[in-house]
DNA sequence: TTGATTTGTTAGTCATGGCTAACTTTTTTA
DNA sequence: TAAAAAAGTTAGCCATGACTAACAAATCAA
């Protein structure tokens, strides 16, 4: 019984707010995700979130009760991940075809993900030849719409000494992209902590014989695999 | 004295009303493209296009006067072709890499034509090594916005015993699309007109070793070159 | 040349998806 | 536990871009 005749007859509208909601429940695992969360995500006003919400209500993609918190349907939730699936799709492409950088494929696979034909991306997925991950380093959801979350650590987990390989970032903001490239990190860097400042959590990396000090911030958004 | 900076803050609204204009001025080269003319070629309401207009001729895209005809200023023109130049490289990158066939790419080239990024399209027309052609023949505008058309002659003005080659077709309609895949003609093909029935138009044509009757309206929307 | 037909325009409506301002409910915290 | 803060909701507004219905201008034809 699975939900494979979806005509998809969504807006680009409707599409934002379904993976944005997904993207806080599954990828960030919040806690609660609530109106205004999704709302600040999406950088729109709570009221015309609340809006769109009781529309994907009506439309049961989403589920949630008055005053509470919001769910995704699994029809929802299988929008959300075709959506992943081709935005991450697009991104390989833009990097490993059409010379773009790790910081400049994000804004363009946000308009390329809405483009409606299941031949179009089935096809550039074979084209590629089936890649796994994308260039921040993400899984990339099969045609089946098979969703696996990478075992995130977060760089601000790691103690004093220890050593990494930076596996993923957090691509919410180009700011942030651009600023990752241009200290020289990249997707496989090894990362080595040099210390870990407690007064304002601030803490020095090493990475290919540099040294940064990077905040707190930063490092929550730094995914990385332990290594030894 | 170029326009070279256009931050193209257009709708896709706008840019269908610009280039459909565009075509039927510049490609159909029509007499005089009036209100209900585009309206026609849009599937809208002419109180729709009229509004529309409305508006293009405030943004220094169309001009005309009132009850007279329509016109795009060369900003118009400027954003028309870049249109046409990226449905027709996207048109060709599905046919080529994609696996998309003939009259299967135009709808989706339809949309992609309207992402928002010009290091894109230039970069998918260096990944093809700058074709010329797109799949249904027609020059495919370079990144400067030079745009030329073929010089067509309609398969339909050709006399009995005539011999051409098919070097374009009418990209309008899918089901035109399909039905010349079907019986088997295809880009490059050599074409015999072997009779030309006056009383309904209808022309009895020859090409690898088949003979097909087709009508007058089929006849017009096929160009080709004459051999000879 | 005058009436009919075609073409263009205007007014007013609708759906979508934003917004602010004001209000209600829930949660926090003093 | 009661007041304050935060979160959620509602009402009402705006722009975009469709639509229909009614009207005006231009063109065609008898």
């Amino acid at each position: 019984m699975t939900n494979k005749s979806n005509l998809n007859n969504l807006t680009k509208s409707e599409e934002d707010y379904l993976k944005a909601l997904f993207q806080l429940l599954v990828e960030d695992d919040s806690e609660k995700v609530g109106n205004n969360l999704l709302a600040d995500y999406l950088n729109v006003s709570p009221a015309s979130t609340n809006n769109m919400v009781k529309k994907l209500k009506t439309k049961n993609y989403v589920v949630s009760e008055k005053y509470g918190k919001l769910d995704l349907t699994e029809q929802g939730k299988s929008i959300a991940v075709r959506l992943i699936r081709k935005h991450r799709l697009w991104e390989t492409f833009l990097c490993k075809y059409l010379n773009f950088s790790w910081d400049e494929v994000h804004e363009v696979a946000e308009q390329l993900e809405h483009i409606k034909s299941s031949k179009l991306i089935d096809e550039l997925d074979r084209f590629m030849d089936f890649p796994e991950k994308d260039p921040h380093g993400e899984i990339i959801p099969n045609a089946d719409g098979e969703y696996a979350v990478l075992p995130k650590i977060m760089l601000s987990s790691l103690a004093e000494g220890e050593v990494c390989k930076l596996i993923a970032v957090d691509d919410g903001s180009v700011n942030f992209l651009k600023y990752v490239s241009e200290i020289g990190l990249a997707l496989s860097s090894e990362i080595k902590v040099i210390e870990v400042r407690e007064f304002d959590n601030s803490i020095r990396i090493q990475f290919n014989d540099t040294i940064e000090t990077v905040t707190r911030k930063f490092a929550d958004n730094v995914f990385v695999k332990k290594l030894v």
